[in-house]
RNA sequence: GGAGCCGUAGUUCAGCCCGGUUAGAACGCUGGCCUGUCAAGCCAGAGGUCGCGAGUUCAAAUCUCGUCGGCUCCGCCA
């Protein structure tokens, strides 16, 4: 740079700077050489713009313009010009002006790159990974980044302002059970015994109530050491929330007033609140979904009632073995859905786990189905007084299990819903779910199991079944979704420690294990706990729907692969024996044989 | 743990079904020409362990099996 001071971002100029003279520094986009007229697109956070080097400017300045290429780290000196009307890029932000350049530093070479830096690129995501800092320089994944520190900005900006103090919790933390798989530590000081990284903060936050802090938040990371998806990473970040005296009404109005807030500061998009409301028990029933895209209808149908007692074995034979019959109809489709397109739904119902798909489509007044010779004439008229079918209608129909019928149907609904145009992509929807039940049958293990987390308030009205029909009993926990994404989730916490005995109980754990488990807590509930509730938002989430991105990487700086693997650094990685001797660890590996390329 | 899709110049892909000359295209790259381009243009050129391994065959990018890796999903993720 020698004795240059950068005066201006290149995609910061425009008319009002004509006839400045300004330094610039960043990369070649692109160098167009004309054989005697340069011109070069320079790039930095902010944008480009053309500079141009001409001979008739100076001699020196294009002489040295010759050997610059792409990707190039250059400092050009230079004055604002407005360009002639004939030459103005309408696509350019700073089409409008050109720097005309009196003197060019060559600041830094580049190899070439292994991939364009441009948008709408599509480019193996293995190596985008391997060479993060070049997929970064592109604009759609800068401007991600950029979103991401907007969204967090705005997050502590609005809790700040309504009086949440932020808090750091422990990463080296002590493990619990129940939940997900964690990520150990070593520790060196007390061999042989480990540090987790924590799921989630939930402990402690709640710990921080106790205290006496009333309003806690935090942007925090969070671990867990399971499979990954589009939407999951092993390490992610959550905006943690607590708050003391307060009932879900409370929490729901702050993350509703926060959400508007992000979305506005991030993106300008105007939310609308408060946010619609819906029973777990209704959300299953109509979407099959306890995270349902309300950007549409196309809801689901219980017909069981029709086929108890059919002869179509499939069908009531399903119900016999404690399973449900749900229907999905599409209006008027039946002529724009192929027999191939059919045929893919059931292919994609197999892998979910269905043993196939049934369908009826209505046409003149005839019902063309595989199935429909095996029902009944009272089945058919059942049928047709349920579902109501016109001519051109088609209704697919599952039988199973109900988490097997929901989860065929619920996807096979948002297949349908993106086939037919039918889903607003500028749309977001924010529901809140809510009365989820307390407990889920764990049918492996065959006992109840804490459905959101043991620290979770049972609903008072559904006390008195504590003592007998577990499955009923709903919870104060609440689910905030947005189009179909689980952006959040969180409870009204018990403080009670004879109410939280007696959740322990019924999932089968005793005092003592509970004790060893989360004995801190416990003990402090007993030391004047006050009231409290709260939440925590997935931040990846939110801005992978703001972003309009297909998966969290996409938002994240240096994310991992599905194997868990960050290809930039090679984490994880083999250790050096003596760092393993000092932590008393001794490997065990079997087939640690890598014979890839 | 399971299912599916994918892996061929630097990049994105075609070729693979139906085995058979020197494995093609576009973009990128290198060199030359070119004073108004902005995905610059024109001419010329270089560039390949067809992911890896084994098998079948006179012959494998192509067929078979295995394996490694990427992505999507199921399980898992209180």
């Amino acid at each position: 740079m020698g004795d240059w001071e950068r005066t201006d971002y290149c995609g910061k100029l425009g008319t009002n700077d004509l006839e400045r003279e300004v330094v610039l520094m960043g990369w070649v986009q692109s160098h167009r050489d004309h054989g005697s007229v340069i011109f070069i697109d320079l790039r930095d956070r902010e944008g480009l713009v053309q500079a141009v080097l001409n001979p008739e400017n100076s001699e020196e300045v294009h002489k040295k313009g010759e050997a610059i290429r792409d990707e190039w780290v250059i400092a050009i000196k230079g004055k604002v010009t407005k360009r002639t009307p004939e030459t103005i890029n309408p696509n350019l932000q700073t089409g409008e002006i050109e720097v005309m350049a009196s003197e060019v530093r060559i600041l830094n070479t580049s190899k070439v790159i292994p991939f364009l830096i441009e948008d709408d690129i599509n480019v193996d995501e293995l190596l985008r990974m391997k060479y993060r800092y070049l997929d970064l320089r592109r604009p759609s994944m800068k401007n991600n980044i950029i979103t991401r520190h907007k969204v967090a900005a705005a997050t502590r900006d609005y809790l700040n302002n309504e009086g949440f103090l932020e808090v750091e919790t422990p990463y080296l933390t002590r493990s619990t059970p129940e939940g997900a798989r964690d990520f150990l530590v070593p520790s060196r000081l007390n061999p042989g015994e480990f540090y987790a990284l924590p799921q989630s903060p939930q402990l402690l936050k709640q710990t921080l109530m106790i205290s006496g802090l009333d309003r806690y938040y935090q942007v925090v990371r969070c671990f867990r050491d399971e499979d990954l998806r589009a939407d999951r990473q092993p390490e992610f970040t959550q905006i943690d929330i607590e708050m003391t005296f307060i009932n879900e009404d409370d929490i729901m109005n702050i993350v509703e007033g926060m959400l508007k807030a992000i979305f506005h500061e991030a993106k300008g998009i105007k939310v609308e609140t408060p946010f619609k409301r819906m029973g777990h028990e209704e959300a299953m029933l109509k979407y099959g979904s306890d995270k349902p895209d309300t950007r549409f209808g196309l809801l689901l149908q219980d017909i069981s009632h029709v086929f108890v007692d059919s002869e179509f074995k499939v069908f009531s034979g399903a119900i016999k073995n404690g399973g449900i019959i749900k229907a999905l109809k599409v209006e008027g489709k039946a002529g724009e859905l192929s027999r191939k397109e059919i045929d893919d739904f059931t292919d994609t119902a197999k892998t979910l786990g269905a043993k196939g798909l049934a369908w009826i489509r209505a046409s003149e007044g005839e019902w063309q189905s595989p199935i429909v010779k095996f029902f009944s004439e009272e089945e058919k008229e059942n049928l047709q007084k349920t579902l109501n079918l016109s001519d051109g209608d088609i209704v697919f129909f599952a039988a199973d299990i109900p988490h097997t019928v929901n989860l065929v149907l619920s996807n096979l609904r948002l297949t349908l819903g993106e086939r037919f145009g039918m889903i607003d992509h500028k749309k977001f929807n924010f529901l809140w779910v809510e009365d989820f039940p307390l407990f889920d049958f764990d049918h492996k293990e065959k006992r109840y199991v804490a459905m959101h987390h043991p620290f979770t308030s049972p609903n008072e009205e559904d006390m008195e079944l504590l003592d007998e029909q577990h499955g009923k009993i709903r919870s104060r926990a609440y689910d905030v979704v947005l189009n179909g994404v689980e952006i959040g989730g969180g409870s009204i916490r018990i403080y009670r420690k004879d109410i939280q005995e007696k959740i322990f109980s019924a999932i089968g754990l005793s005092m003592e294990e509970a004790q060893d488990k989360f004995g801190f807590l416990l003990e402090a509930l007993e030391f004047g706990a006050p009231p409290h509730g709260g939440i925590a938002l997935g931040l990846d989430r939110i801005i992978m729907l703001i972003a309009g991105a297909p998966s969290i990487r996409d938002v994240i700086a240096f994310p991992k692969t599905q194997k868990g693997q960050c290809p930039l650094t090679e984490a994880p990685s083999e250790v050096d024996i003596k760092q393993l001797l000092e932590l008393g660890i001794k490997l065990d590996i079997k087939d640690k044989d890598k014979n890839d390329s």
